[in-house]
DNA sequence: TTTCATGCAAAACATTTGCAAGTCT
DNA sequence: AGACTTGCAAATGTTTTGCATGAAA
């Protein structure tokens, strides 16, 4: 994608950082893909694509990423993180299958707005919000009868 | 509280586990603190009581209780996991300030129902959630101009 | 050339685990 | 007695870091 190449350059030269090899390998390989990614799975991915950026780069870019907003990490629990890039993308949140790890996209304008109303009446100034529910996709439910006897969950949390 | 002990109790039982002295000052420390602790915070509070339970024997329980329900696990971020316990607690969702770290509890039942209905939408089986709004709280948010100056956030998003 | 980035390996963390000795039932 | 627990230390898995070398501006 050409508009990630032009903000992160923007937000290389905004930083006074310089845009290396790695760094252009690393972010097109984050851009050409649609999953959701471990820190891992991208360096292994460079490293069939022939750039061997070590895991270290592959860290500290991703942070560097992360914080130009360029991607967004997603904490599935566990110490795992997953990451996507965010340009072209719709905001959304994410439902975790604890089974099979498929990760689902939903959107909630509605539930967007109330915490705007949460936030609001503790005068808390939201810089980033994290919505996952945690659970079996349609698929894996079949394979877990209670899971699919559990009644109304609301009540229930790991937040 | 004495309800948290029957359940205890109970839990230990249905699970053929046997209830020793270290099991019982966790959960007491656990029961009798009303803010949210990490592992090792609990570790250094049995300490203090008197009660040198290993660091390994805290986490043991600690994941014993998470499964049992009787203590809810809250992943701040960076490996960080906080806990809580649930009895006597409703369900409720957390802020957490990007700054002091403060933790600021909060209730949408509204959020709720729209979690179920994007889950049925899904026929996702939600076995439990994590709701976290990151930013700064009121106080510190007075020290962050920036923070305060940031427009409608709702379209951000660390999910 | 000056500054920043990289790779490597060591370090840092938080949590888990194997195992022998100790405790609960 | 028998089964489960504990503590210890070693192991784990992931991410970060110090430092010398190499690349970009």
């Amino acid at each position: 994608m050409k508009r990630a190449r032009e903000k992160f350059q923007a937000l290389l030269k905004r930083n006074g950082l310089k845009l290396t090899k790695q760094r252009i390998a690393l972010l097109d390989a984050v851009y050409a893909t649609h999953r959701h990614f471990s820190a891992e799975d991208l360096h292994r991915d460079l490293q069939k694509l022939g750039h061997s950026v070590s895991v270290a780069t592959v860290y500290r870019s991703l942070n560097l990423l992360v914080e130009g907003g360029l991607v967004q990490g997603l904490d599935v629990g566990k110490g795992r993180v997953l990451y996507e890039h965010t340009l072209g993308h719709e905001h959304h949140d994410h439902m975790v299958c604890l089974d099979c790890g498929k990760i689902t996209e939903f959107q909630s304008p509605e539930i967007e707005e109330l915490q705007d109303v949460a936030a609001r009446a503790h005068r808390f100034v939201t810089v980033s919000h994290s919505l996952k529910l945690f659970g079996y996709c349609s698929h894996c439910a079949k394979k877990h009868p209670i899971a699919e006897e559990r009644p109304a969950p609301n009540t229930r949390s790991g937040a």
